[in-house]
DNA sequence: ACAGACCTAATTGTATACATTATGTATAAA
DNA sequence: TTTATACATAATGTATACAATTAGGTCTGT
């Protein structure tokens, strides 16, 4: 960290506040607003700011500064489901060509998210769930599926985080890694496919029911 | 193009030079330079460069400026097969969501593309041919698929503005443009997926053909 | 001739001042 | 009361000066 640049640590502190949820939704953020707070000149944020905006977590409205990505619900779903069928195509080419060593550093994988889960370490789960997709991708050797991957894996980790927090579905996501992991291991396409699928399908349909509930927190909360 | 950022003056036209290949990969660029030759400050230039280094057509070398990226054969071969692939995701969905004006768009697409064929303008060939799949992206109804697809489509541009240099290319070019708009018409799913799937595939064998002739043509150029 | 240290030039990284633009508000006229 | 205009304010857009780092060359000592 200390050999990095402004630029990077301002776009990394944003990124998580982001992804977090501690900046929600439809805040607007502006180049000197970020720039006071971290004690930094305006240019190093400026860059920041652009680099969120591409990977869409940002919006930028031309002239008139930055509002925090605010997906509808339909947006989410559909980005989840977009996510499922490519992360298809990489599991069954990871099927192919995964290297023992990657087996491993799943297992590994799946061994440390049990332990995180015990302790309750919420980034470090969220970190590993990236992790996990991430070596499958790999697995797939293909540059370009790669980084199709992992943007919308990074795309959606807001998202995933906020499932993380509940203690239940932190036991099915790790169940889920397990079986997409067998599957993987005993070279069944037809059950990695499938256990892909449950996978983005379970994430899906709980997160329907968080909007549901999060809107009608809001709907409480509402003046009149 | 009058009420527009030099940000942006400076990304299109650093944009379209790299595509046609008028810089070639491996050049070096620095902020400076382009700077200069456009007579801007280096502000709004680093941050073109900054975004064209987000989208892959250039490489930052950290502390060191940026090269205009060159991808090794098998990246190209590897980056076309992944859009083939996911590409047969959205014409799946395509077929079933696409709108009457989306077909006829469509239509009005590739009766330009005959136009500018017999006309030899090779810029709006290249053009049209973005804009055919971006129809078919588009009525695909999705709006993560969408990013995607535009992004791998933009990122094999380079390539298929090569090929669109090629009279006989041109044609078949338009011919599997045709192939595809008769299947998504007729609802015809299989005969869509073997369409993308042709279209893709001779593209891949084309470049694979004159890459071979450029690397010899670049043997017969080295000095010793 | 070679290795190593140092120095210079080139390049990016950062800060800041100034320019431009958009929005909201206050005031005056209809 | 409403509307239009002008001005103030706050934000991004651009230019530029300065800092920091790196690469390459040169000089020197062996």
């Amino acid at each position: 960290m200390r050999n990095e640049s402004l630029k990077s640590k301002v776009y990394q502190s944003l990124r998580r506040d982001i992804i977090s949820g501690e900046i929600p939704g439809n805040t607007r953020v502006t180049e000197v607003a970020v720039a006071q707070s971290l004690n930094v000149s305006r240019t190093p944020v400026r860059e920041a700011l652009q680099k969120l905006a591409q990977e869409r977590l940002l919006i930028s409205i031309p002239k008139a500064g930055y509002m925090v990505e605010h997906l509808s619900d339909d947006d989410i779903q559909d980005l989840f489901s977009t996510r499922t069928e490519i992360e298809q195509i990489a599991v069954k080419k990871a099927i192919r060509f995964i290297t023992v060593e990657e087996l491993k550093a799943m297992d590994d994988n799946l061994e440390q998210t049990q332990a995180a889960i015990k302790q309750g370490e919420e980034f470090t789960l969220t970190d590993l769930d990236l992790a996990f997709h991430s070596i499958l991708y790999t697995a797939a050797r293909s540059r370009s599926l790669f980084r199709v991957c992992k943007n919308l894996s990074e795309l959606t980790l807001k998202y995933r985080h906020g499932l993380n927090q509940s203690p239940g579905l932190r036991n099915q996501m790790l169940q889920q890694h397990i079986e997409i992991y067998q599957a993987i291991i005993s070279k069944d396409a037809p059950k990695a496919l499938d256990a892909v699928n449950t996978h983005g399908e379970k994430a899906k349909s709980h997160l329907r029911t968080v909007m549901k509930k999060v809107r009608s927190d809001q709907f409480d909360s509402e003046r009149f």
